[in-house]
DNA sequence: GCGACAG
DNA sequence: ATCTTGTCGC
């Protein structure tokens, strides 16, 4: 196989050819079922392990797991952490069989530089719901949010809301949650807290957090020795 | 030129 | 993201 590295100049091509296939529109109903997506990195050879995970709303029922471990194939670099994780977890999203109906990302929707964030890309080339929920800022400007639970503040860019930054938990560091694809800034906050349990982060991106975290470190030894 | 900067 | 134990607080 021949590794596709783009220029910066192409990436940013590639974004604005995505972004104009965004599509921002309310989700029509709760998600009773939603996939979520994760990476964790191991230091040898700029492995990556992608994680996708299917939980059910009743019980935050762990319904599947899908694992992919790869090599790096591109830097971390602000404004384009999509073309770092996005092969790598749409293979691992690629491997679920459990249907769902949006997909919770780790990182930016339209809260982005060029309108399409990590979460936006992924909805794009699904060609489903997704919703970005990050636990930085990479732009925008809002006011803080109040302190208790669900309360938020608008997320803007030149002027557009393009999302916010919502209290998960009472007197808790909030998240920037951005529309990725197929859904609107409501649609997106309301789906992100109908999705935390007793912590900051909601419950499925937490499944993948940990799921990534955990393959990291049992398989990095035997990439060591299987390289 | 000087900061800011998802994971 | 990752390197890393205990510790302070609700």
């Amino acid at each position: 196989m021949t590794p596709t590295t783009p220029s910066l100049k192409d990436a940013a091509r590639e974004q604005a050819r995505l972004g104009r296939m965004v599509r921002i529109e309310p989700l029509a109903r709760e998600p009773e079922v939603v996939a979520a997506v994760d990476a964790a990195y191991a230091d040898h050879q700029g492995t990556i392990f992608a994680v996708a995970v299917v939980l059910a709303h009743d019980g935050f029922e762990l319904l599947e797991s899908s694992l992919v471990a790869a090599r790096t194939q591109f830097p971390y670099i602000p404004g384009f952490l999509s073309f770092r994780e996005a092969p790598p977890l749409l293979r691992a999203l690629g491997g679920l069989e459990t249907p769902f109906e949006a997909v919770l990302v780790d990182g930016q929707g339209i809260a982005h530089p060029r309108s399409v964030g990590l979460a936006s890309h992924l909805g794009v080339l699904l060609g489903l719901p997704t919703i970005g929920c990050a636990k930085k800022r990479l732009v925008g400007n809002a006011a803080v949010p109040g302190p208790e639970k669900g309360s938020f503040s608008t997320l803007e860019v030149k002027g557009e809301r393009v999302g916010v930054v919502l209290r998960t938990r009472t007197g808790v560091k909030p998240v920037f949650v951005s529309p990725g694809h197929l859904v609107d800034v409501d649609s997106a906050r309301r789906v992100v807290l109908n999705w935390v349990g007793r912590f900051r982060i909601p419950e499925p991106l937490r499944a993948a957090h940990n799921l990534a975290a955990r393959y990291s470190k049992a398989l990095t030894p035997l990439l060591a020795r299987n390289p």
